[in-house]
DNA sequence: GTTTTCATCTCGAAC
DNA sequence: GTTCGAGGTGAAAAC
């Protein structure tokens, strides 16, 4: 990884053209050719880049690139013909640092995660409750846990990190199928999330649905197996 | 700006829970307090960040963590109350840059743009085309350019940068609707765009759709007005 | 302030 | 290979 400090110019050409006046940024080299130039502010965004494949050639500045004050003009190439053009004209610093392949991220928590755990632990939604099913298969896609009730009504389940009216969009959608299902009878909706938003909530509840907030911290404690980090 | 490469170890919880083992990384620390970490590869997402406003707080390794190996933790708090722990084990790298504000990215050759220097230059589509007028309203939304040919007839111009099927499929919405209009008589369709994927182009073709491609330097040499950029 | 839409979205999985 | 949908999406515009 290649880090330069400079004074720069970039031009982009490709699914837009874009062009960042002269001033002091970031420019990052990686392993994989990729090019990102970022500015002192927000982590996430570089203000422009190249993801890899691609290919950068560095050039000294030739006549009026000199005289407009140009040291090195980096022109980096990739696919469908894009291009960025990276006009440096003082260079403040510049490092290489060899890295080696990172072991990735390991993600946890995922909506997947959540699902599994409250697949184990029924009880949490609702008590005496059972599991008929995860990823219960209709017509417009798998609803994510079908449980019964004591009594032995079936519960439909949409399971979110983050509750927010979209999915309850989706768990009406699902509750209208599995009601016209004569074998299933009435089916009541349930909406999980680690945090529920407030209008998501009120919809829900305008169309029955109850909402559930789920302790992620403590389903975890309650499966060991689940004890994957550290 | 600050430029870290360090062996580290990081872990997020927030919206998700999520680990990266120890390895060697680029940590950038930037002057509204955002966080981000890098791999050695890939230009635009980082393995993990923490996005402004948020905190930063470094303190020396203790008991447990020093016979860890680590030397420094730094706990990184954002909004909603999410966290980011860098345990760093060994630093490379460690410098600061001064950058001052970005005077910021100037963004050319945007949809809009391109639909603009259309509209100036109708003949650009087709021989003897005059402009009825731009963004048609239509009752699912405007048609980028209503043109008539030299014979009266009217032709609805969908216009995009970079043209695929999802382009195609929304002039044919808004061709099924104008059609139904009999002001308008028989509408005929045009997908202009800078590059057109094949299937894009078999698809429109297919539906009696014609494919322009527009050469966006030779429109912006039409215009001196346009010429924004340097 | 909140909500919606856009992005050079990126990225992975399903088909 | 293409298409679809999620993302710790982020960020800007609209309301």
């Amino acid at each position: 990884m290649r880090l330069v400090i400079a004074e720069c110019q970039v031009d982009y050409a490709g699914r837009l053209t874009a062009h960042l006046p002269m001033a002091k940024r970031l420019i990052l080299v990686k392993a994989d050719g990729s090019v990102s130039i970022h500015a002192d502010d927000r982590a996430y965004k570089p203000l422009n880049w190249m993801s890899p494949p691609c290919s950068v050639t560095e050039r000294p500045a030739e006549g009026a690139e000199t005289e407009a004050g140009l040291t090195e003009v980096w022109e980096v190439r990739g696919r469908d013909g894009d291009t960025l053009q990276i006009s440096l004209a003082a260079i403040h610093h510049d490092s290489s640092h060899e890295l080696g392949i990172d072991p990735g991220l390991v993600k946890d928590g995922v909506e997947a995660h959540l699902q599994a755990l409250l697949a184990e632990h029924p009880e949490t939604l609702g008590d005496g409750w059972s599991l008929v099913r995860r990823e219960y298969p209709t017509a417009i896609g798998p609803v994510d846990l079908l449980c019964r009730d004591p009594a032995g009504a079936y519960v439909a389940v949409e399971v979110k990190r983050r509750g927010e009216i979209d999915g309850v969009e989706q768990l009406t959608r699902y509750l209208d199928l599995l009601r016209r299902d004569p074998l299933l009878g009435d089916v009541q909706g349930v909406f999980a999330a680690q945090q529920i938003k407030p209008q998501a909530r009120v919809l829900a509840l305008d169309r029955g649905i109850a909402c559930v907030t789920v302790d992620y911290d403590a389903l975890r404690g309650m499966d060991r197996s689940e004890d994957r980090l550290f």
